[in-house]
DNA sequence: TGTACATCAGTGAACGCGCGTTCACTGATGTAC
DNA sequence: TGTACATCAGTGAACGCGCGTTCACTGATGTAC
């Protein structure tokens, strides 16, 4: 794909990318080819490198565009705003979120199994492909930005020090929830639901 | 491999099984190939079969050697025993670790990248091929019940549930921190590794 | 408004290659009597 | 203590297959004049 795209072909694209993430979801890294993902698509393999010319390619179209849905996703769930222009230009809004609120949707996000799995093989990819774990180290890098963010507000008095912790030790604890909650390593329980979010709201605010 | 190992043979399963984790390690599920694993190992491939006779034999038997050493290890930073035949018989050693001793212990061992790696690709296996699932998920109901048994000796006034819900929100935290802590989505700090513990610490017993 | 042409959308066949698996084989080691 | 035999350790060549990639091609769409 050297030039242009017409709106037909920036649409055939995007549904491309979206038969990746799902035969990647489904099959894996290691069984998600080619010719399976041009098959989702409807399409001729011959097709697919016309847009994509070669395997990394499509994959790491697909993963940015993931990890970009994902940051846009918690701009709402946060109802900060963290221009890309700009990372560290925060928009205030006029109701910013309290942390439980904010837990809970994130928790709520898990649920679907399909993003958890995707996300592990993200890390899956980010721990050997260097050209993927830079790109995944900057939406880690934005995502704990943005968390960050959130606890300066809610606790102006903070030292900067101690937000950026709380922002990261956040992440991980989410991340590992993600894990455990959708059935790679465990199992959801109302219980555990409650102790995460007291234990992650805590964290932001505690 | 049909009947009996000899010493010599035993030996060379487990050079054999040091070899598939270290090229998983390093090249990832997709390109750990039987023959990148054989010669790790210095031997032909047709001699890999005569002891694993296809690759989801080794793949598995490497994996369940990994995650009992991970169990063995835990009990050695609890030092509270938990026999394999009796999960819920615990013993209890003459001096207790006290929680940020653990939290220590286990954040140090995360340390290890390869450690983190293995678990990454161990996620993403279970994440969709089932017999390698029910394996993971196993191992991760061992870990999280020794956890709760390590909770409910420093507190026994708590209710079972709550030992629970704190032990598997424990397990949630430290298996995101090793994916932040190693360079897959993240980096170290000392502030956030105090943090960490201080967070994970207050999970056992605060 | 037509027309010529460049570019984009999509096809289909073929490539070399590395994959997991199979199999017949030789030499080394253990074991029964 | 010898010997015969079964079993284990390890080799090497070959298999069919699916992989990512290449390439020449046709038809559709946009664009300049």
């Amino acid at each position: 794909m050297s030039g242009r795209l017409t709106p037909q072909g920036s649409a055939r694209r995007a549904s491309l990318l979206d038969a990746a993430e799902a035969v990647l979801v489904a099959q894996g890294n290691r069984e998600a080819s080619l010719r399976a993902i041009a098959a989702e698509a409807g399409v001729r393999i011959g097709h697919l490198q016309h847009y994509f010319p070669t395997r990394a390619d499509l994959v790491k179209a697909m993963l940015e565009r993931a990890l970009d849905r994902s940051l846009q996703r918690l701009e709402e769930v946060t109802g900060l705003r963290v221009s890309s222009d700009h990372p560290t230009a925060i928009h205030v809004p006029d109701a910013l979120r309290d942390a439980t609120d904010l837990v809970t949707a994130v928790l709520a996000d898990q649920d679907d199994p399909h993003l958890v799995r995707l996300y592990v093989e993200v890390w899956g990819m980010a721990a050997r492909e260097p050209e993927i774990a830079s790109v995944v180290r900057e939406f880690y890098g934005r995502y704990v930005g943005h968390v960050e963010a959130f606890v300066r507000h809610r606790r102006p008095g903070w030292a900067p020090e101690v937000c950026r912790a709380r922002a990261e030790t956040f992440v991980a604890l989410v991340e590992g929830a993600a894990l455990m909650r959708t059935g790679v390593t465990g199992h959801r329980s109302p219980e555990t639901d409650r102790e995460l979010v007291r234990c992650a709201a805590a964290l932001l605010e505690g």
